[in-house]
DNA sequence: CTACATGTGTCAAAGATGTCACAGAGGGCG
DNA sequence: CGCCCTCTGTGACATCTTTGACACATGTAG
């Protein structure tokens, strides 16, 4: 299930905010100040933060700046209209602003076109004539479909959703398998073959020696 | 260089538009309907579109169908206010809205913003015809890759970081093979020269004679 | 000219990854 | 319950890649 933290010190607002997501069906913890927000955050595995951005404790800029390098999708919140403010939210990296007071159906609207952005929704992937979808976790080459097992699937999607990036074996590792990477087995090289060979994708899945892997276009 | 399609039929707007946007050093290409941005959309290429909601001939709407599919993304400018109707948008696919007037700095902030998530500006370095990409381990020199090995990738992204500074060998080495610099052997020099070799580099990394290396403009 | 510093080419060892066959786990089904 | 199937992980082995060392050439400063 998608987890969202909400990270805003208004009781009332924050208690309508996560009343709102979880009528739809999202996850949703709130956190009341800045310093309880950071604590949330250092637990992990959210999938969207909503940040008001004036904070006791801790402000939300700072906490924009925590959470820049760790890719975590935010929607801040301001009760500020200047134009100044929002430009400088966006620049400081969140994905999505929404002014106070806002309507609830807007507030929905942001966080699902945030999320579908960031890949969390259901949303297919694509890379050349190749379509995963998460939802149904079918993957169609040329209106053919691949039959992939679990970890083949999972491992797939993550690279899908890492077009380009080269990713370490032991990210791939753990986020496939939930367990620490030790790298003395053949067992996630065995699985990029297996992908290789279904897909036809021996040029598209790269080595990156040392490294791990990387999806990339065929020159 | 990054190209932006403006689909908007007011050319005052579009017009300016598209100087803010060469100044700040993007290309930008204009289209005045539905039917001309539709036809420019074909050519491909594009790696952001600007679109206007309220078009002659096609409109918008049926332009961002049509988009969604090519996964360009897609900043939706309109000129109604309801929040209905910026629901629509985002819910249609669009990454982001302007709402109509909207402020210049407002513009770029976005455009950046968008660019930024859908990974085509990356935090990429350049030195004259190289660009290197530390997300994906690649090198571009003139849109042809360089292999490089783990090591000579790790030393090149050391020196586009410090560019014009003279690194001393003892950095440079213990940056990179995180051990003590104890000099005894060639094996920086080794790198080094492999990569003037791949690069074509011989007179860019320079050498400081009893220092270590500099990245510097050819004269 | 001398004393070092750095450039260059070659090479083999160390280490990473590809490949394959196989076996155990677990699930579905008669 | 026993059979058959698929999915996974393992280990042995084959194949690259990388990289550091060495020997020797060339360059630099004083």
């Amino acid at each position: 299930m998608i987890q969202i933290l909400v990270i805003e010190d208004d009781p009332a607002i924050a208690h309508l905010i996560e009343s709102t997501l979880k009528k739809e069906g999202y996850a949703c913890t709130c956190a009341s100040d800045g310093k309880e927000g950071a604590d949330a955050l250092e637990s992990g595995g959210w999938d969207l933060v909503l940040l008001d951005l004036m904070l006791p404790e801790i402000s939300g800029y700072d906490l924009l700046e925590y959470l820049r390098p760790l890719r975590i999708p935010v929607i801040v919140i301001s009760a500020m209209t200047q134009v100044g403010d929002r430009i400088r939210g966006l620049r400081m990296g969140a994905d999505d602003y929404l002014c106070k007071p806002f309507q609830l159906g807007e507030l929905l609207a942001r966080v699902e076109s945030v999320l579908r952005r960031s890949g969390k929704l259901g949303q297919q992937l694509f890379w050349q004539d190749v379509v995963l979808d998460p939802e149904s976790r079918t993957v169609m080459k040329k209106d053919e479909e691949i039959e992939l097992t679990p970890k083949e699937f999972d491992l797939l999607e993550l690279l899908m959703r890492n077009r380009n990036a080269a990713l370490s074996r032991s990210y791939l590792y753990e986020s496939v398998w939930h367990e620490e990477y030790l790298g003395e087995t053949r067992t996630l090289d065995n699985h990029i073959q297996r992908l290789r060979k279904k897909l036809g994708w021996e040029n598209v899945i790269q080595t990156v020696f040392r490294i791990g892997y990387r999806l990339k276009m065929e020159k």
